[in-house]
DNA sequence: AAATTGTTTGCTCTTTTATGCAAGTTATAC
DNA sequence: GTATAACTTGCATAAAAGAGCAAACAATTT
Protein backbone atom coordinates (compact mmCIF):
# COMPACT_ATOMS: atom_id res chain seq x y z
CA UNK A 1 0.00 0.00 0.00
CA UNK A 2 1.45 3.63 -0.92
CA UNK A 3 0.34 6.26 1.45
CA UNK A 4 -0.20 9.19 -1.24
CA UNK A 5 0.51 12.23 0.32
CA UNK A 6 -0.37 12.63 4.25
CA UNK A 7 1.02 10.32 6.68
CA UNK A 8 -0.94 8.31 8.74
CA UNK A 9 -1.84 9.84 12.12
CA UNK A 10 -2.85 7.80 15.19
CA UNK A 11 -5.70 8.06 17.38
CA UNK A 12 -4.03 9.67 20.55
CA UNK A 13 -1.84 12.09 17.75
CA UNK A 14 -5.28 13.15 16.60
CA UNK A 15 -7.06 13.70 19.83
CA UNK A 16 -3.56 15.57 21.09
CA UNK A 17 -4.02 17.79 17.97
CA UNK A 18 -7.84 18.50 18.89
CA UNK A 19 -6.58 19.38 21.92
CA UNK A 20 -3.78 21.86 20.54
CA UNK A 21 -6.79 23.80 18.73
CA UNK A 22 -8.79 23.57 21.28
CA UNK A 23 -6.42 25.30 23.59
CA UNK A 24 -5.47 28.08 20.80
CA UNK A 25 -9.11 29.07 19.59
CA UNK A 26 -10.87 27.79 22.51
CA UNK A 27 -13.10 26.20 20.45
CA UNK A 28 -13.25 24.15 17.03
CA UNK A 29 -15.92 22.62 14.72
CA UNK A 30 -15.90 19.16 13.69
CA UNK A 31 -16.45 19.90 10.34
CA UNK A 32 -13.08 21.86 10.35
CA UNK A 33 -11.41 19.45 12.21
CA UNK A 34 -12.43 16.65 9.79
CA UNK A 35 -10.78 18.18 6.74
CA UNK A 36 -7.91 19.67 8.55
CA UNK A 37 -7.00 16.22 10.03
CA UNK A 38 -8.31 13.92 7.23
CA UNK A 39 -10.88 11.81 8.62
CA UNK A 40 -14.82 11.74 8.63
CA UNK A 41 -16.83 13.97 10.60
CA UNK A 42 -17.96 10.92 12.22
CA UNK A 43 -14.26 10.02 13.56
CA UNK A 44 -14.43 13.55 15.30
CA UNK A 45 -17.44 13.08 16.48
CA UNK A 46 -16.24 10.24 18.34
CA UNK A 47 -12.69 11.61 19.61
CA UNK A 48 -14.70 14.67 20.91
CA UNK A 49 -17.16 12.47 23.28
CA UNK A 50 -14.12 10.66 23.78
CA UNK A 51 -12.46 13.19 25.05
CA UNK A 52 -15.26 14.59 26.72
CA UNK A 53 -15.91 11.99 28.78
CA UNK A 54 -12.72 11.88 30.10
CA UNK A 55 -13.65 15.32 31.43
CA UNK A 56 -10.99 17.11 28.97
CA UNK A 57 -13.12 19.22 27.24
CA UNK A 58 -16.72 20.17 26.29
CA UNK A 59 -19.01 19.00 23.82
CA UNK A 60 -21.10 20.93 22.34
CA UNK A 61 -23.41 20.88 19.06
CA UNK A 62 -21.27 21.13 16.44
CA UNK A 63 -17.75 21.06 17.81
CA UNK A 64 -16.33 21.32 21.52
CA UNK A 65 -15.23 24.65 23.84
CA UNK A 66 -12.26 24.36 25.66
CA UNK A 67 -13.05 23.82 29.07
CA UNK A 68 -11.63 26.87 30.48
CA UNK A 69 -14.46 28.48 28.60
CA UNK A 70 -16.07 28.32 31.64
CA UNK A 71 -19.49 30.49 31.32
CA UNK A 72 -22.50 29.55 32.79
CA UNK A 73 -22.05 28.66 36.55
CA UNK A 74 -24.35 26.24 36.75
CA UNK A 75 -22.67 24.19 34.03
CA UNK A 76 -25.11 21.56 34.29
CA UNK A 77 -27.23 21.73 30.76
CA UNK A 78 -30.95 22.26 31.93
CA UNK A 79 -32.05 18.85 31.08
CA UNK A 80 -29.58 16.64 32.93
CA UNK A 81 -29.67 19.26 35.45
CA UNK A 82 -33.67 17.18 36.57
CA UNK A 83 -31.98 14.08 35.92
CA UNK A 84 -29.00 14.65 38.18
CA UNK A 85 -31.82 16.32 41.07
CA UNK A 86 -33.70 13.17 41.46
CA UNK A 87 -30.33 10.88 41.33
CA UNK A 88 -29.46 13.48 44.26
CA UNK A 89 -32.66 12.98 46.17
CA UNK A 90 -32.66 9.03 45.82
CA UNK A 91 -28.79 9.30 46.97
CA UNK A 92 -30.04 11.71 49.63
CA UNK A 93 -32.63 9.36 51.27
CA UNK A 94 -29.40 7.20 52.04
CA UNK A 95 -28.30 9.87 54.46
CA UNK A 96 -29.14 9.30 57.88
CA UNK A 97 -28.44 11.46 60.94
CA UNK A 98 -24.76 11.49 62.40
CA UNK A 99 -23.48 9.83 59.60
CA UNK A 100 -20.09 10.43 58.35
CA UNK A 101 -19.55 10.31 55.19
CA UNK A 102 -16.91 10.86 51.82
CA UNK A 103 -17.13 12.10 48.94
CA UNK A 104 -15.30 13.75 45.83
CA UNK A 105 -16.48 16.29 43.22
CA UNK A 106 -18.73 15.95 40.15
CA UNK A 107 -21.66 17.74 39.23
CA UNK A 108 -23.88 14.83 40.69
CA UNK A 109 -22.37 15.02 44.19
CA UNK A 110 -23.20 19.50 43.50
CA UNK A 111 -26.51 18.61 42.88
CA UNK A 112 -26.24 16.14 46.41
CA UNK A 113 -24.81 19.06 48.36
CA UNK A 114 -27.28 21.68 47.08
CA UNK A 115 -30.88 19.66 47.90
CA UNK A 116 -29.57 18.08 51.19
CA UNK A 117 -32.12 18.86 54.22
CA UNK A 118 -31.14 21.66 56.66
CA UNK A 119 -31.83 19.08 60.03
CA UNK A 120 -29.14 16.40 59.09
CA UNK A 121 -26.09 16.84 61.03
CA UNK A 122 -23.41 15.20 58.75
CA UNK A 123 -20.00 15.13 58.87
CA UNK A 124 -18.25 15.19 55.00
CA UNK A 125 -14.60 14.81 53.67
CA UNK A 126 -14.45 16.03 50.73
CA UNK A 127 -11.37 16.23 47.89
CA UNK A 128 -13.32 18.61 46.12
CA UNK A 129 -12.62 22.45 47.39
CA UNK A 130 -15.88 23.00 45.60
CA UNK A 131 -18.24 20.61 46.81
CA UNK A 132 -16.50 21.55 50.65
CA UNK A 133 -17.72 25.26 49.72
CA UNK A 134 -21.29 24.46 48.54
CA UNK A 135 -21.76 22.02 51.96
CA UNK A 136 -20.42 24.71 54.02
CA UNK A 137 -24.47 26.63 53.15
CA UNK A 138 -25.59 24.19 55.38
CA UNK A 139 -25.19 25.20 58.97
CA UNK A 140 -25.36 21.51 60.58
CA UNK A 141 -23.00 19.88 58.47
CA UNK A 142 -19.44 20.00 59.32
CA UNK A 143 -16.99 19.91 56.31
CA UNK A 144 -13.52 18.51 56.58
CA UNK A 145 -11.64 19.65 53.06
CA UNK A 146 -8.68 17.19 52.53
CA UNK A 147 -5.93 19.08 51.14
CA UNK A 148 -3.14 18.13 48.41
CA UNK A 149 -2.36 19.01 45.24
CA UNK A 150 -5.18 20.10 43.39
CA UNK A 151 -5.29 18.96 40.55
CA UNK A 152 -6.17 21.15 37.32
CA UNK A 153 -7.98 19.26 35.19
CA UNK A 154 -10.61 17.51 37.76
CA UNK A 155 -10.35 20.10 40.52
CA UNK A 156 -9.76 17.64 43.45
CA UNK A 157 -6.93 17.19 45.36
CA UNK A 158 -4.81 14.19 44.85
CA UNK A 159 -1.21 13.09 45.68
CA UNK A 160 0.03 11.05 48.50
CA UNK A 161 -0.74 12.94 51.44
CA UNK A 162 -4.51 13.19 50.18
CA UNK A 163 -4.78 9.14 50.40
CA UNK A 164 -2.77 8.79 53.72
CA UNK A 165 -5.18 11.07 55.30
CA UNK A 166 -8.48 9.08 53.76
CA UNK A 167 -6.75 5.72 55.48
CA UNK A 168 -7.69 7.26 58.55
CA UNK A 169 -10.48 8.05 57.94
CA UNK A 170 -13.31 5.76 58.58
CA UNK A 171 -16.52 6.90 56.76
CA UNK A 172 -20.00 5.02 56.74
CA UNK A 173 -20.80 5.81 52.79
CA UNK A 174 -18.39 7.27 49.93
CA UNK A 175 -19.94 9.15 47.12
CA UNK A 176 -18.13 9.01 44.27
CA UNK A 177 -18.61 10.83 40.97
CA UNK A 178 -17.99 8.61 38.24
CA UNK A 179 -16.54 9.30 35.03
CA UNK A 180 -16.99 5.13 33.34
CA UNK A 181 -19.16 2.92 34.39
CA UNK A 182 -19.86 -0.93 33.34
CA UNK A 183 -20.76 -4.62 34.22
CA UNK A 184 -17.30 -4.59 35.63
CA UNK A 185 -17.39 -1.86 37.44
CA UNK A 186 -15.86 1.86 37.52
CA UNK A 187 -13.55 3.60 35.84
CA UNK A 188 -11.33 6.71 35.44
CA UNK A 189 -8.67 8.43 33.12
CA UNK A 190 -6.22 10.04 35.28
CA UNK A 191 -4.07 7.91 37.11
CA UNK A 192 -3.75 10.58 40.24
CA UNK A 193 -7.56 10.55 40.86
CA UNK A 194 -7.90 6.43 40.95
CA UNK A 195 -5.71 6.38 43.29
CA UNK A 196 -7.78 9.15 45.18
CA UNK A 197 -10.86 7.36 44.68
CA UNK A 198 -9.42 3.72 45.72
CA UNK A 199 -8.34 4.83 48.74
CA UNK A 200 -12.22 6.45 49.52
CA UNK A 201 -13.53 3.31 49.00
CA UNK A 202 -11.28 1.40 51.15
CA UNK A 203 -12.14 3.88 54.04
CA UNK A 204 -15.80 3.31 53.48
CA UNK A 205 -18.51 1.08 54.87
CA UNK A 206 -20.31 1.52 51.37
CA UNK A 207 -19.85 2.87 48.11
CA UNK A 208 -22.65 4.84 46.72
CA UNK A 209 -22.46 5.02 42.94
CA UNK A 210 -24.33 7.95 40.94
CA UNK A 211 -24.47 8.05 37.21
CA UNK A 212 -26.25 9.50 34.88
CA UNK A 213 -27.97 6.85 32.56
CA UNK A 214 -26.08 8.21 28.78
CA UNK A 215 -22.98 7.32 31.15
CA UNK A 216 -23.63 3.74 31.57
CA UNK A 217 -21.56 1.71 29.62
CA UNK A 218 -18.63 3.88 29.22
CA UNK A 219 -15.51 2.40 29.64
CA UNK A 220 -12.15 4.44 30.68
CA UNK A 221 -8.36 3.54 30.66
CA UNK A 222 -8.05 2.53 34.20
CA UNK A 223 -9.94 1.01 36.44
CA UNK A 224 -11.66 2.26 39.83
CA UNK A 225 -13.64 -0.64 41.42
CA UNK A 226 -15.52 -3.81 40.73
CA UNK A 227 -19.16 -3.75 40.23
CA UNK A 228 -19.27 -5.70 43.44
CA UNK A 229 -17.77 -3.38 45.18
CA UNK A 230 -20.78 -0.92 44.63
CA UNK A 231 -23.67 -1.07 47.34
CA UNK A 232 -25.92 1.40 45.43
CA UNK A 233 -26.09 2.11 41.73
CA UNK A 234 -28.12 5.07 41.64
CA UNK A 235 -29.72 6.45 38.04
CA UNK A 236 -32.44 8.76 37.04
CA UNK A 237 -34.15 5.78 36.11
CA UNK A 238 -36.62 3.36 37.46
CA UNK A 239 -34.72 0.46 38.87
CA UNK A 240 -36.41 -1.82 36.96
CA UNK A 241 -35.30 0.01 33.57
CA UNK A 242 -34.17 -2.46 30.87
CA UNK A 243 -31.06 -0.40 31.10
CA UNK A 244 -30.21 -1.28 34.20
CA UNK A 245 -30.94 -5.10 33.97
CA UNK A 246 -27.51 -6.31 33.26
CA UNK A 247 -26.37 -4.75 36.51
CA UNK A 248 -28.77 -5.91 38.38
CA UNK A 249 -27.17 -9.60 39.19
CA UNK A 250 -23.51 -7.06 39.74
CA UNK A 251 -23.90 -5.06 42.40
CA UNK A 252 -25.80 -4.45 45.87
CA UNK A 253 -28.92 -2.35 45.13
CA UNK A 254 -29.97 -0.65 42.03
CA UNK A 255 -31.88 3.20 43.24
CA UNK B 1 -2.75 26.74 6.29
CA UNK B 2 -5.96 26.83 6.75
CA UNK B 3 -7.58 29.86 8.03
CA UNK B 4 -10.89 29.08 9.43
CA UNK B 5 -13.41 31.69 8.54
CA UNK B 6 -15.43 31.52 11.78
CA UNK B 7 -18.74 32.28 10.29
CA UNK B 8 -20.05 29.94 12.16
CA UNK B 9 -20.41 30.40 15.92
CA UNK B 10 -21.36 27.39 18.43
CA UNK B 11 -24.78 28.10 20.34
CA UNK B 12 -22.80 28.07 23.64
CA UNK B 13 -20.73 30.38 22.44
CA UNK B 14 -22.98 32.43 21.21
CA UNK B 15 -24.60 32.65 25.11
CA UNK B 16 -21.61 33.31 26.37
CA UNK B 17 -21.13 36.46 24.43
CA UNK B 18 -24.70 37.06 25.10
CA UNK B 19 -23.62 36.75 29.04
CA UNK B 20 -20.60 39.20 28.82
CA UNK B 21 -22.94 41.51 27.33
CA UNK B 22 -24.92 41.09 30.24
CA UNK B 23 -22.24 41.51 32.46
CA UNK B 24 -21.08 44.31 30.63
CA UNK B 25 -24.22 46.42 30.33
CA UNK B 26 -26.52 44.98 33.13
CA UNK B 27 -28.78 45.11 29.75
CA UNK B 28 -29.14 43.56 26.30
CA UNK B 29 -31.61 44.05 23.96
CA UNK B 30 -32.62 40.90 21.63
CA UNK B 31 -32.60 43.53 18.17
CA UNK B 32 -29.06 44.23 19.40
CA UNK B 33 -27.76 40.95 19.49
CA UNK B 34 -29.37 39.56 16.83
CA UNK B 35 -27.48 42.40 14.59
CA UNK B 36 -24.28 42.02 16.41
CA UNK B 37 -24.38 37.97 16.73
CA UNK B 38 -25.90 37.81 13.26
CA UNK B 39 -29.10 35.31 13.76
CA UNK B 40 -32.57 35.89 14.30
CA UNK B 41 -34.39 37.71 17.00
CA UNK B 42 -35.37 34.51 17.36
CA UNK B 43 -32.75 32.22 17.76
CA UNK B 44 -31.94 35.15 20.33
CA UNK B 45 -34.94 34.80 22.34
CA UNK B 46 -34.61 31.12 22.19
CA UNK B 47 -31.03 32.15 23.73
CA UNK B 48 -32.79 34.40 26.78
CA UNK B 49 -35.02 31.58 27.50
CA UNK B 50 -32.65 29.09 27.77
CA UNK B 51 -30.28 31.05 29.76
CA UNK B 52 -33.58 32.50 31.92
CA UNK B 53 -34.46 29.17 32.76
CA UNK B 54 -30.72 28.02 33.82
CA UNK B 55 -31.18 31.15 35.95
CA UNK B 56 -28.17 33.19 34.76
CA UNK B 57 -30.17 35.62 33.56
CA UNK B 58 -33.37 37.35 33.82
CA UNK B 59 -35.09 38.33 30.98
CA UNK B 60 -37.58 41.03 30.09
CA UNK B 61 -39.93 41.94 27.62
CA UNK B 62 -37.70 42.88 25.02
CA UNK B 63 -34.30 41.38 26.01
CA UNK B 64 -32.82 40.71 29.43
CA UNK B 65 -31.40 41.69 32.55
CA UNK B 66 -28.07 41.14 34.54
CA UNK B 67 -29.12 38.58 37.54
CA UNK B 68 -26.90 40.76 39.85
CA UNK B 69 -29.01 44.18 38.14
CA UNK B 70 -32.08 43.62 40.31
CA UNK B 71 -29.79 44.36 43.66
CA UNK B 72 -28.87 47.28 43.89
CA UNK B 73 -25.29 46.80 45.35
CA UNK B 74 -23.91 46.29 42.12
CA UNK B 75 -22.72 49.86 41.69
CA UNK B 76 -20.56 49.85 44.66
CA UNK B 77 -19.76 46.36 44.62
CA UNK B 78 -17.99 47.49 41.20
CA UNK B 79 -16.25 50.02 42.57
CA UNK B 80 -14.54 48.23 44.92
CA UNK B 81 -13.76 45.84 42.41
CA UNK B 82 -11.68 48.64 41.30
CA UNK B 83 -9.92 48.88 44.38
CA UNK B 84 -9.17 45.76 44.45
CA UNK B 85 -7.99 45.29 41.24
CA UNK B 86 -5.39 48.10 42.08
CA UNK B 87 -4.72 46.65 45.02
CA UNK B 88 -4.09 42.87 43.10
CA UNK B 89 -1.79 44.58 40.74
CA UNK B 90 0.50 45.80 43.39
CA UNK B 91 0.66 42.74 44.87
CA UNK B 92 1.54 40.85 41.72
CA UNK B 93 4.66 43.32 40.95
CA UNK B 94 6.26 41.44 44.32
CA UNK B 95 5.60 38.00 42.98
CA UNK B 96 8.83 36.03 41.17
CA UNK B 97 9.46 33.42 38.61
CA UNK B 98 9.77 30.24 40.82
CA UNK B 99 8.58 31.74 44.45
CA UNK B 100 6.47 30.06 47.05
CA UNK B 101 3.26 31.82 47.95
CA UNK B 102 1.18 31.10 51.18
CA UNK B 103 -2.28 33.03 50.89
CA UNK B 104 -5.16 32.81 52.78
CA UNK B 105 -8.88 34.02 51.45
CA UNK B 106 -10.78 36.93 51.04
CA UNK B 107 -12.18 38.85 47.71
CA UNK B 108 -8.80 41.15 47.32
CA UNK B 109 -6.87 37.48 47.34
CA UNK B 110 -9.36 36.53 44.75
CA UNK B 111 -8.33 39.87 42.65
CA UNK B 112 -4.97 38.56 42.77
CA UNK B 113 -5.98 35.26 41.53
CA UNK B 114 -7.47 36.63 38.37
CA UNK B 115 -5.33 39.11 37.25
CA UNK B 116 -2.45 36.55 38.06
CA UNK B 117 0.03 36.76 34.40
CA UNK B 118 0.01 33.59 32.98
CA UNK B 119 3.69 33.17 32.28
CA UNK B 120 4.40 33.08 35.92
CA UNK B 121 5.47 29.66 37.36
CA UNK B 122 4.28 29.73 41.01
CA UNK B 123 3.48 27.37 43.98
CA UNK B 124 0.99 28.30 45.93
CA UNK B 125 -0.18 26.89 49.25
CA UNK B 126 -4.21 27.99 50.40
CA UNK B 127 -6.24 27.57 53.02
CA UNK B 128 -9.44 28.99 50.88
CA UNK B 129 -10.69 26.43 48.07
CA UNK B 130 -12.34 29.32 46.71
CA UNK B 131 -9.16 30.73 45.81
CA UNK B 132 -7.41 27.20 44.93
CA UNK B 133 -10.35 26.85 42.28
CA UNK B 134 -9.57 30.28 40.93
CA UNK B 135 -5.43 29.60 40.78
CA UNK B 136 -6.18 26.27 39.18
CA UNK B 137 -7.30 28.37 36.18
CA UNK B 138 -3.61 29.16 35.62
CA UNK B 139 -1.82 26.13 33.63
CA UNK B 140 1.73 27.54 34.72
CA UNK B 141 0.83 27.65 38.78
CA UNK B 142 1.35 24.65 41.17
CA UNK B 143 -2.19 24.45 44.26
CA UNK B 144 -2.14 23.28 47.03
CA UNK B 145 -4.76 23.45 49.28
CA UNK B 146 -4.29 22.95 52.88
CA UNK B 147 -6.77 20.77 54.34
CA UNK B 148 -8.76 20.86 57.52
CA UNK B 149 -12.00 21.83 58.90
CA UNK B 150 -13.97 24.15 57.21
CA UNK B 151 -15.21 27.19 58.53
CA UNK B 152 -18.41 27.73 57.75
CA UNK B 153 -17.91 31.37 58.14
CA UNK B 154 -14.56 32.35 56.75
CA UNK B 155 -14.75 29.29 54.62
CA UNK B 156 -11.22 28.80 55.09
CA UNK B 157 -9.30 25.54 56.49
CA UNK B 158 -8.94 25.62 60.07
CA UNK B 159 -7.88 23.73 62.59
CA UNK B 160 -4.44 21.68 64.23
CA UNK B 161 -4.08 19.87 61.36
CA UNK B 162 -4.17 23.06 59.03
CA UNK B 163 -1.37 24.71 61.56
CA UNK B 164 0.64 21.74 61.68
CA UNK B 165 0.67 21.50 58.20
CA UNK B 166 1.63 25.43 57.66
CA UNK B 167 4.43 24.73 59.95
CA UNK B 168 6.03 22.31 57.81
CA UNK B 169 6.29 24.76 54.69
CA UNK B 170 8.52 27.11 54.23
CA UNK B 171 7.23 30.39 51.50
CA UNK B 172 8.57 32.96 50.33
CA UNK B 173 5.50 35.33 50.44
CA UNK B 174 2.57 35.16 52.65
CA UNK B 175 -0.77 37.30 51.88
CA UNK B 176 -3.01 37.76 54.28
CA UNK B 177 -6.83 38.75 53.84
CA UNK B 178 -7.13 41.27 56.24
CA UNK B 179 -10.27 42.45 58.61
CA UNK B 180 -8.65 44.46 61.04
CA UNK B 181 -5.64 46.71 60.53
CA UNK B 182 -3.94 49.78 62.62
CA UNK B 183 -1.39 51.13 63.93
CA UNK B 184 -0.91 48.25 65.91
CA UNK B 185 -0.88 45.71 63.78
CA UNK B 186 -3.67 43.18 62.11
CA UNK B 187 -5.94 41.85 63.63
CA UNK B 188 -9.17 39.55 63.50
CA UNK B 189 -12.40 38.20 65.24
CA UNK B 190 -12.10 34.44 64.85
CA UNK B 191 -10.14 32.77 67.00
CA UNK B 192 -9.11 29.64 64.74
CA UNK B 193 -8.65 31.73 62.13
CA UNK B 194 -6.11 34.08 64.11
CA UNK B 195 -4.24 31.14 64.67
CA UNK B 196 -3.63 29.70 60.82
CA UNK B 197 -3.35 33.59 59.96
CA UNK B 198 -0.17 33.31 63.03
CA UNK B 199 1.13 30.15 61.48
CA UNK B 200 1.17 31.37 58.14
CA UNK B 201 3.58 34.54 59.07
CA UNK B 202 5.43 32.28 60.91
CA UNK B 203 5.98 30.02 57.85
CA UNK B 204 6.86 33.05 55.32
CA UNK B 205 9.75 35.12 54.48
CA UNK B 206 7.68 37.91 54.05
CA UNK B 207 4.36 39.16 54.69
CA UNK B 208 2.28 41.28 52.51
CA UNK B 209 -0.85 43.35 53.72
CA UNK B 210 -3.42 44.21 50.97
CA UNK B 211 -6.20 46.37 52.42
CA UNK B 212 -8.59 48.38 50.95
CA UNK B 213 -8.28 52.18 52.94
CA UNK B 214 -11.26 52.09 54.88
CA UNK B 215 -10.63 49.15 56.57
CA UNK B 216 -7.40 50.74 57.70
CA UNK B 217 -7.52 52.14 61.78
CA UNK B 218 -9.97 48.97 62.68
CA UNK B 219 -9.58 47.26 65.17
CA UNK B 220 -10.88 43.56 66.08
CA UNK B 221 -10.82 41.56 69.20
CA UNK B 222 -7.54 39.18 68.09
CA UNK B 223 -4.39 40.69 67.70
CA UNK B 224 -3.07 38.71 64.36
CA UNK B 225 0.42 40.34 64.32
CA UNK B 226 2.21 43.41 64.97
CA UNK B 227 2.52 46.20 62.33
CA UNK B 228 6.79 45.62 62.01
CA UNK B 229 5.88 42.38 60.99
CA UNK B 230 4.35 43.45 57.69
CA UNK B 231 7.08 43.70 55.23
CA UNK B 232 4.22 45.59 52.42
CA UNK B 233 0.98 47.42 53.19
CA UNK B 234 -0.89 47.72 49.86
CA UNK B 235 -3.75 49.88 49.56
CA UNK B 236 -5.71 51.32 46.45
CA UNK B 237 -4.36 54.65 47.39
CA UNK B 238 -0.81 56.37 46.22
CA UNK B 239 1.88 55.51 49.07
CA UNK B 240 1.99 59.06 49.82
CA UNK B 241 -1.12 59.48 50.70
CA UNK B 242 -1.59 61.65 54.07
CA UNK B 243 -4.21 58.72 56.00
CA UNK B 244 -1.00 56.36 55.24
CA UNK B 245 1.28 58.76 56.78
CA UNK B 246 0.58 57.42 60.12
CA UNK B 247 2.00 54.14 58.81
CA UNK B 248 5.21 54.92 57.48
CA UNK B 249 6.73 54.49 60.06
CA UNK B 250 5.45 51.33 61.37
CA UNK B 251 5.83 48.45 58.30
CA UNK B 252 8.53 47.88 55.83
CA UNK B 253 6.83 49.45 52.67
CA UNK B 254 4.06 50.75 51.46
CA UNK B 255 2.71 50.10 48.07
C1' DA C 1 3.20 -17.13 8.42
C1' DA C 2 -1.53 -17.76 9.47
C1' DA C 3 -5.24 -17.26 12.42
C1' DT C 4 -7.59 -14.94 15.99
C1' DT C 5 -9.10 -11.13 18.41
C1' DG C 6 -10.01 -6.50 19.24
C1' DT C 7 -9.91 -1.61 17.65
C1' DT C 8 -10.63 1.96 14.47
C1' DT C 9 -12.86 4.03 10.83
C1' DG C 10 -16.29 5.23 7.37
C1' DC C 11 -20.88 4.40 5.53
C1' DT C 12 -25.95 4.24 5.77
C1' DC C 13 -30.18 5.13 8.08
C1' DT C 14 -32.74 7.32 11.57
C1' DT C 15 -33.35 10.67 15.14
C1' DT C 16 -32.38 14.92 17.22
C1' DT C 17 -31.05 19.76 17.27
C1' DA C 18 -30.65 24.36 15.61
C1' DT C 19 -32.43 27.95 13.15
C1' DG C 20 -35.41 30.80 10.39
C1' DC C 21 -39.97 31.89 8.61
C1' DA C 22 -44.98 32.69 8.82
C1' DA C 23 -49.25 33.48 11.18
C1' DG C 24 -51.59 34.72 15.10
C1' DT C 25 -51.31 36.76 19.95
C1' DT C 26 -49.77 39.75 23.60
C1' DA C 27 -47.40 43.52 25.63
C1' DT C 28 -45.80 48.34 25.62
C1' DA C 29 -45.86 52.98 24.13
C1' DC C 30 -48.06 56.88 22.39
C1' DG D 1 -57.74 52.80 21.94
C1' DT D 2 -54.50 51.91 18.29
C1' DA D 3 -49.97 51.01 16.38
C1' DT D 4 -45.78 48.83 16.77
C1' DA D 5 -42.62 45.90 18.52
C1' DA D 6 -42.05 41.63 20.88
C1' DC D 7 -43.58 37.15 21.77
C1' DT D 8 -45.65 32.31 20.86
C1' DT D 9 -46.53 28.42 18.23
C1' DG D 10 -46.04 25.45 14.56
C1' DC D 11 -43.60 24.08 10.72
C1' DA D 12 -39.72 23.40 7.29
C1' DT D 13 -35.03 22.62 6.41
C1' DA D 14 -30.36 21.59 7.02
C1' DA D 15 -26.86 20.26 9.84
C1' DA D 16 -25.31 17.27 13.38
C1' DA D 17 -25.56 13.29 16.32
C1' DG D 18 -26.47 8.35 17.29
C1' DA D 19 -26.84 3.38 16.18
C1' DG D 20 -25.56 -0.41 13.72
C1' DC D 21 -22.67 -2.67 10.38
C1' DA D 22 -18.75 -4.06 7.69
C1' DA D 23 -14.24 -3.30 5.92
C1' DA D 24 -9.56 -2.10 7.24
C1' DC D 25 -6.17 -2.23 10.40
C1' DA D 26 -3.36 -3.47 14.56
C1' DA D 27 -1.95 -6.50 18.06
C1' DT D 28 -1.70 -11.28 19.73
C1' DT D 29 -1.46 -15.87 19.74
C1' DT D 30 -0.79 -20.18 17.60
Amino acid sequence: MIVTENRIMLKKERQAQIIKQLNLHNKVLSSDLSLELNVSEDTIRRDLNELALENVIVKVHGGALSKSYNFTATQADTYAYDKKNIIAHKAISLFREGMTILCSGGTTMRAIANQLPENLHITFFTVSPLIALELTEHPNVEVILLGGKLSNISKISVGGEVVSKINEIKADLCILGINGFNEDGISDSDYEVVQVKKAMIKASKQLIAPIISEKLNSTLRLQVASSDEVDYLITELSPDHKILESYQSKVGFIL
